[in-house]
DNA sequence: CAGTATCCTTAGGGATACTG
DNA sequence: CAGTATCCCTAAGGATACTG
């Protein structure tokens, strides 16, 4: 019975960390997820438009993700038809992430800050780290000047 | 002085959530913490050639991963003349990171359980989550058999 | 408006061989 | 024993064009 034991070995993609890797920890969905959590503390949803005028995503890749948080659980994706407009918002389930992003994003904001490493400002403003500036929140990344 | 704010974009290189992504939420940085920790609790440090035992991973990519980790200041590198073996710490600035891992590796944990997704049992081991079995933790990956 | 579809680039990791 | 050095491969993401 020792032996039927043994005869395994650790298989990385059944562990949570790995996992873990695909759901939440790439390139975007932090972000992606905590402009949605933004916008639900300030009362309104999230378009789809929404995101490019934060973040420097292409469509390809945000459709991508927005659909892994979907299914997933993470997020809610809701269509109006009357105007062709997509809405998407964060599930309570997908919620429960919010205090490990922060942690995460806490405990990287004081290494930079150790390291003197710049830290860029509009992530500031997202995680309260630095006043809210509307003006430059919402600020299209595209299509500048 | 609006304007002189506009013209800046996010820049994802200096967030908080990307550096995170390369100082911790890589492929193998939470096992190898989590291997250190592991032995550190036993009260015994980590040989370089333990981790391979425990993870199947390539001498390159874990000196590569380990050199990054102690330039970070996570962990510490101690050589022993008499045998040539080297040793591997946690330092405590690396054990802050701990309570994060543990709520990732949960949220993950609960996550896959809820939808049935088989999960590694040395990792629930390492974890606390499956009663350890001496025998199993320290397996060879490879030579197997 | 909210996406697909295609093509391309690159960074991270794997395999294998060699070394002080 | 504890690493480098090379070469290779794939998966994630970027650029661009098109669509209901």
């Amino acid at each position: 019975m020792q032996q039927e034991m043994q005869d395994q070995e650790f298989n990385i993609k059944q562990d949570p960390y790995n996992y873990m890797l695909r759901v939440l920890f790439n390139r975007w969905k932090p972000y992606i997820i905590r402009a949605i959590s933004f916008d639900q503390d300030a009362g309104r949803p999230t378009y789809y438009s929404a995101f490019f005028k934060q973040l420097p995503i292409t469509q390809k890749v945000l459709s991508q993700n927005l659909k892994e948080l979907e299914q997933d659980g993470l997020i809610e994706r809701h269509v109006l038809p009357e105007n062709l407009r997509v809405e998407y918002h964060l599930t309570e389930y997908g919620s429960t992430l919010l205090p490990i992003l922060d942690a995460v994003y806490d405990w990287g904001w004081h290494d930079m800050k150790k390291k003197d490493i710049p830290i860029d400002p509009l992530g500031e403003m997202w995680h309260g780290y630095r006043k809210q500036d509307a003006s430059r929140m919402h600020q299209p990344f595209k299509n500048k000047q």
